[in-house]
DNA sequence: TTATTTCCTATTAAGTCGGTAGAGATTGTC
DNA sequence: GACAATCTCTACCGACTTAATAGGAAATAA
């Protein structure tokens, strides 16, 4: 399962790619339209800001926007901020590689094997599908086919 | 990331996949051949008997056997078995479906589309991979054409 | 009767999740 | 300059999960 908090992040980050690349929404306007509560989704916002994704603007009329186009901010990246490594195994994370402990039996990368079939097949969607591919209504997709 | 529980499930079938259908082994053997903590197994082969993997004799010369052939075991249903369900999101479960709460809005099964995709990418080689297939060698499958 | 082995329940320490609280810093307006 | 609005930052909280450990009860074989 992913966490509540990423999916806020995800709604978020669409409320604010429909608003349009330059525009800034607020954080309560966010939390509205989205029933986010309202200062969880400031967290989510500030680590969102600190991790390169958003611009912020303190005081009267300030707000949050997005530093990137819609179409080049993948759900998979979003995840990785959030959530942390999407990995089913830490020797088979990009982002937070770890050699198996467990594995230097000779059984343990029969694990590996099909966890990282299993990996390679999430992520090939998760990193193709945008936010802009999920605004426009069709699953995906920058590189894939058709679904 | 699996649960360090759900390897140790796997790796205790696998040994006692290699030792044949019938064939029981001790949770000591098996806890000392993969370094597993006995305790901690004793555990995970006790639920898995529970839900119909496994069987079990008590007392001298006792142990466990698999129930069934490791062709017919995948790994899907031993990760739903020791850590729940493996979607992303409640209304993708199969085995836990919850209606989502927060997708009344439109944008809630813009969220959905993208997961339902990754999640069925995920699990076709998850649930088409069995103990058999780990043992063998290939990465699978029952089903599926080559890697 | 005794040793062996599985069965079962309780407990624990550390960490995560989802959220709340409140004070501080910055900006725009009067 | 005062003031209100807004983001920034840190700390905290209760409930839950994870990865074990502990110890005794029940069953079986010799």
């Amino acid at each position: 399962m992913i966490s509540q908090k990423a999916k806020y992040a995800l709604r978020a980050l669409l409320a604010l790619a429909e608003a349009g690349v330059g525009q800034s929404m607020q954080i309560s306007d966010i939390a509205d339209g989205q029933r986010i509560p309202r200062k969880f989704l400031e967290q989510i916002l500030l680590d969102l800001k600190h991790r390169g994704l958003l611009s912020s603007r303190r005081g009267k009329n300030g707000g949050y926007a997005l530093l990137r186009a819609p179409d080049l901010i993948t759900v998979g990246e979003v995840l990785r901020l959030i959530d942390g490594p999407l990995a089913p195994l830490p020797c088979l994370s990009r982002m937070a590689y770890r050699r198996c402990e467990d594995c230097d039996g000779e059984d343990d990368c029969r694990i590996r094997r099909v966890f990282a079939e299993a990996h390679r097949a999430n992520t090939a969607v998760l990193d193709a599908t945008t936010l802009a591919d999920m605004s426009g209504g069709s699953a995906h997709h920058r590189i894939l086919g058709a679904g």
